[in-house]
DNA sequence: CGGTGGACCTGCTGGC
DNA sequence: TGCCAGCAGGTCCACC
């Protein structure tokens, strides 16, 4: 669900409800995410403030007194969202936090693909879900030079490769359908058949697409929401993705969807060779 | 090593 | 109306 754009709209909305605040209470409902919720060191969190809200690729990581941080990833369908004291529990609300000044912030997640772990801050360079990551997409290093010898030694195809979290860290299948889009490069195409210039072309689209999706406050579909439960609405600006059948932005064409391995992929069969 | 396919989950939609 | 197949924004692991 929540790529980069969706992630940090999550971490701007929820700064103005948890900076300065004090965690009274934590409650772990259903600890069986991707890796299982460690109760003990979420129930020490009881008496810390929230002192920053940070994001790292889809990664939101509070930053809580006494050197800790809460990271938590919202995987596929899940939910970081603030709610008046004494609203009524909604299924699949598995973490509740109670704060300071009666707000509760909830952590929600219908498949339970995420992910909420507490670690110190100094070792948090430790964390392999960290430590693999690659490049920011707004680091001025994602230079076409610097992704192109990515491409050079790869066969994958492209689409997979923009998703590789270990090669450019926040992306997912919307923005990489995306990306391609507005490259006019078909998502089929592996890697190191790219020309310098295509691929110096999706370099500098990748933090301009971003910095588009975060102004629109991302891409809603059925049920990605900020900590205010409030849609995005990038999705009415999407060329490509979940658009098969549809007609192209561009040209006559219609949109078309392709399998790679498991996941879709959507083009122009006209606009992108 | 790199690349691929499946597993992990629940919920929704569309076809019959 | 009900049932079932297919699909969904992500990541990780086993296998070739």
């Amino acid at each position: 669900m929540p790529e980069l754009p969706e992630v940090e709209t999550v971490c701007r909305s929820l700064r103005p409800h948890l900076l300065g605040r004090t965690i009274k209470r934590v409650q772990i409902l259903e600890p069986r995410l991707r890796v299982p919720v460690d109760e003990k060191s979420c129930q020490s969190l009881a008496g810390r403030r929230v002192e920053a809200i940070d994001r790292r690729a889809k990664y939101i990581l509070l930053q809580l007194s006494g050197n800790l941080v809460w990271l938590f990833h919202l995987g596929m369908s899940g939910k970081l969202i603030c709610v008046e004291p004494n609203t009524a529990r909604r299924k699949h609300d598995h973490i509740v936090v109670d704060l300071d000044d009666g707000t509760e912030l909830r952590y929600h997640d219908p498949r339970r693909f995420g992910l909420s772990l507490v670690t110190r801050r100094e070792s948090l360079h430790e964390l392999a879900q960290l430590s693999s990551l690659g490049i920011d997409p707004f680091d001025a290093d994602l230079t076409g030079d610097f992704l192109f010898r990515f491409t050079r030694r790869s066969e994958r195809r492209i689409r997979d490769l923009l998703l590789d979290q270990q090669v450019i860290a926040g992306l997912g299948n919307i923005y990489a359908n995306e990306i391609l889009s507005l490259t006019g490069i078909k998502p089929t195409t592996r890697a190191h058949r790219l020309t310098r210039q295509q691929v110096q072309a999706i370099a500098s689209a990748i933090p301009r697409l971003l910095k588009d999706a975060i102004r629109w406050c991302g891409t809603s579909f059925s049920d990605y929401r900020d900590a205010d439960d409030k849609s995005g609405e990038f999705q009415n600006h999407l060329r490509v993705y979940d658009r098969d059948g549809e007609k192209c932005r561009r040209c006559p064409s219609l949109i078309k969807r392709v399998a790679i391995g498991n996941r879709s992929a959507y083009y122009c069969p006209t606009c992108q060779k």
